[in-house]
DNA sequence: TCGCGCG
DNA sequence: TCGCGCG
């Protein structure tokens, strides 16, 4: 009741660590299995402890994770229904310039919202719409980014716009590796954190102007 | 020994975290002292492990802390000779603006250090004086502190150049309030890490350009 | 042989 | 009654 539950890649994180444990066949450590996924140590834990909730994996050890009793199949399914029924995904148009038609309402909306406020986490999309649950927004995320409309960037658990032709300019991926002298991100909204880890000359603002990005509509 | 020696603020927070038990009078949990010197707890427990050690408070209960034996008295003494003994620290001049004279030599090749590369940790500073451990440099940062020319941002560690009058253009903290749409960050060396928490519209690098500091001499 | 998920 | 410091 307390839990957050329904984090965007939390599924995601979750079909990875079982394909991985499938793939294996047989117990591994957790931090074993964070490297597999690439990601921390503390994601795979979270998720692994609720997936233990749901029987979904088993702990052989401490730090020790094998599969739950329905490991070979499909899993997934354990789902129960979606609360975001009322917007049935119809089929996307695979244009990554524009979202344009194709799209549903909600669909055409969280895209706005993305180009607009850049990077978000599901849970703020979800607010944004006056929705209140990731899990709201999640299925349209994970059919847009199946349609390289968005991208979503599993360290940050962070949704942005999809940009093949990314030059530098535009909104990118909440956390950057350094690719090129000059970087760029505009987070919006609750719930940001961006994190700089091993950088050995960072430098945030020389000279640099805050322009805020023109809010909701234009 | 794999252990890191001599934080920066370690030795600060020590002394906050006694005086607050002193002043108390009981046990406490590391979650009010960490309330009390409005510090994370994971930073309390870190240096209450290192005092549990050092016999200089006792674990009355799982995250429950008393003073140790000494608790009553000054505490300090405890630490052996220092290191920095070559350099006897003289009276300093309290202008903010220049280092100029009444300074050390090693006093103002901090600040220079500082100045040029904007906030460090105590460790990078003193690995760039060609020594190897913060306890080298603290003496003079304290110092330095209490003269106003140096400013310790106590929540990440880091030192920097003290600025009354800073503007937004200056190396600020590390750990940068937003105060001004601009801001500046510049850090070297290992164990960087810039972290921006709860940021409504935060931006990087709108076409700013990483301008690496002219190494150690000029 | 540190298990750590923790809000 | 979560103790968490952890590299």
């Amino acid at each position: 009741m307390a839990q957050a539950p329904g984090d965007p890649d939390e599924t995601d994180l979750e079909q990875r660590i079982l394909q991985v444990l499938r793939d294996v066949g047989s117990p591994m450590k957790s931090s074993q299995l964070a490297k597999e996924c690439q990601v921390p140590k503390k994601n795979v834990n979270q998720v692994l402890y609720q997936m233990l909730k749901e029987s979904k994996v088993s702990q052989e050890r401490p730090a020790m994770w094998g599969l739950g009793q329905g490991g070979t199949r499909e899993v997934e399914p354990a789902e129960p229904a979606r609360p975001s029924q009322e917007l049935p995904q119809q089929d996307v148009a695979a244009a990554p310039e524009e979202p344009g038609r194709q799209l549903t309402k909600q669909q055409e909306e969280i895209y706005r919202i993305l180009k607009t406020h850049g990077p978000c986490k599901a849970l703020t999309i979800s607010q944004k719409l006056g929705k209140k649950t990731a899990k709201q927004v999640n299925p349209d995320l994970y059919a847009m980014r199946g349609k390289h409309l968005l991208d979503l960037d599993e360290k940050s658990s962070t949704w942005a716009v999809y940009r093949p032709d990314l030059g530098g300019r535009n909104p990118a991926p909440a956390i950057i590796y350094q690719k090129n002298p000059i970087n760029m991100i505009c987070q919006n909204g609750p719930n940001n954190h961006i994190s700089i880890e091993n950088s050995e000359s960072i430098q945030i603002g020389h000279g640099n102007v805050i322009v805020r990005p023109t809010a909701s509509g234009e």
